[in-house]
DNA sequence: GTAGGGTTAG
């Protein structure tokens, strides 16, 4: 049986990127898949032609295998990592979801070098290389997910010395970065140079740019927006309308939010209010400390037909529980437990909620009534409340809950950082039973031990 | 593209 020591000596050889080039090649071999290394050597062939030389790999190309090269380009060779992702993200069976975009940035480091994309495109321009459009906007979602604004202004200048004109969609992520850090006249200058080449704004630049005015305060100018729209043909739907909704919550006052409310109302399908409608009057309700009122606009959207969500109940058992309404709470789950979101799950957002709430004691009493009951609770909840009990010293009553989700099912879905706290607790108390049970289960599922820094330390005697 | 525990896997 392996026991709390193996764990950790087990933990050890957790796989790094190593440094050493043969430590690099047992972890090259050992963690890449072989589509990911016949890439790798075809990327490193031929340098002064990368992408003619990816093109002839017959490999599948997927995000696993995408993750893999940039893990391996990362170190030494973040530019040829970057071509890797521009022409993967053109390949014709294989695109990058928005989360691969953020892992690049990471992997790559781009936010401290943001100089890689200016240098690979010298690269492109030395080699005489063809850049497209869709490159360029490649390399604009990039500059997005590093949240670059100055590099995605300098890329969308860059375009047309390539002969790439800017489309509607480039013109978008640079706006919506730019809205995002706060620099709405810079935003508003794109919006206009858009209209003297010719470009036409769509639905995305405006629900960008309006959202910034918005959260700017600034709801005259929000409403000036929406003329312009209109007048250039771009008729106004409900995400439109709910950005600016929020933006009334925000800067006017729910008097005027719900009078808004009631104009969507009465339009016809495409600006009629959604889910995400009613939930930023819920937000702006709770947002007030008027949860109750929060509660006869839950009921408003149900009587319209539309089904509430996470988000909602999120948004509005949040508000009640601080609010110290948790008969209302109650009320509101036992209202819409055949719902949509489901029983297990309204019932942990509640517990949740609570516990946000700082109450910590009818929460986690909630959360014994929920098992008791068998509900399954979700990861997030049985997460916080167990960290909160090992945290306060109660080590073995966090056992004892971690065999009752084991019980029922659901301790998979616990962090497993948990694990190694709870681990670590059992450890330093000398629970050797509780210890190898812990320790089982962890093998079992392949967690690693990572102990948080100071407790590493604490546990130094276990692994000499 | 709008509300926004974090969920799958990406």
């Amino acid at each position: 049986m392996p026991t709390a020591i193996s764990v950790i000596r087990y933990s050890s050889i957790t796989p790094q990127t190593p440094n050493s080039p043969l430590k690099k090649f047992i972890f090259f071999s050992k963690y890449s898949s072989i589509s990911a290394q016949e890439f790798l050597t075809h990327l490193q062939r031929d340098q002064s032609n990368v992408e003619k030389s990816l093109s002839t790999v017959k490999s599948k190309l997927d995000s696993q295998c995408v993750a893999q090269v940039l893990e391996h380009c990362a170190v030494e060779k973040p530019k040829l990592g970057i071509r890797f992702f521009v022409w993967a993200a053109l390949h014709p069976t294989h695109r990058h979801t928005s989360h691969m975009y953020s892992k690049a940035c990471k992997l790559l480091n781009l936010e401290k070098n943001p100089r890689i994309i200016v240098d690979i495109v010298d690269e492109y321009r030395a080699e005489g290389f063809a850049v497209s459009v869709k490159m360029f906007k490649v390399l604009l979602n990039l500059c997005r997910a590093s949240e670059d604004a100055q590099m995605g202004l300098w890329v969308l200048r860059k375009m047309k010395e390539f002969g790439c004109m800017p489309d509607t969609v480039s013109y978008n992520v640079v706006i919506r970065i730019l809205v995002a850090k706060g620099r709405l006249d810079e935003a508003m200058e794109l919006l206009r140079e858009m209209g003297s080449i010719n470009l036409y704004p769509d639905m995305v630049t405006y629900v960008s740019i309006i959202k910034g005015v918005c959260d700017a305060g600034n709801l005259e100018a929000a409403l000036g927006l929406i003329k312009d729209m209109k007048r250039h043909g771009c008729v106004p739907n409900a995400v439109v309308y709910s950005t600016i909704l929020d933006g009334i919550c925000m800067h006017g006052s729910l008097d005027m939010a719900l009078q808004f409310l009631g104009g969507m109302e009465k339009e016809n399908e495409e600006c009629k209010p959604n889910v995400v409608t009613y939930t930023t009057l819920i937000k702006g309700f709770v947002e007030k400390g008027m949860s109750n009122e929060a509660v006869r606009i839950l009921d408003r959207m149900a009587n319209s037909g539309l089904r509430p969500n996470r988000v909602t109940f999120v948004t509005l058992l949040d508000g009640l529980c601080k609010e110290g309404l948790v008969k209302e709470a109650h009320e509101v789950i036992d209202k819409f437990r055949d719902d949509g979101v489901g029983y297990d799950e309204l019932y942990s957002i509640l517990v949740l909620a609570l516990f946000r709430a700082e109450k910590f004691k009818e929460s986690e009493e909630m959360f014994r009534t929920m098992l008791a009951r068998g509900l399954k609770p979700n990861g997030l909840t049985s997460s916080s409340i167990i960290k909160r009990i090992i945290s306060e010293g109660r080590v073995l009553d966090g056992y004892f809950l971690f065999q009752t989700l084991e019980k029922s099912g659901t301790l998979l879905s616990v962090d497993p950082a948990i694990y190694s706290i709870l681990l670590v607790g059992l450890c330093q108390e000398n629970h050797l039973t509780e210890s190898g049970w812990l320790v089982n289960i962890m093998v079992e599922r392949g967690i690693n031990l990572k102990p948080p820094h100071s407790d590493a330390q604490k546990l130094g005697h276990f692994t000499r």
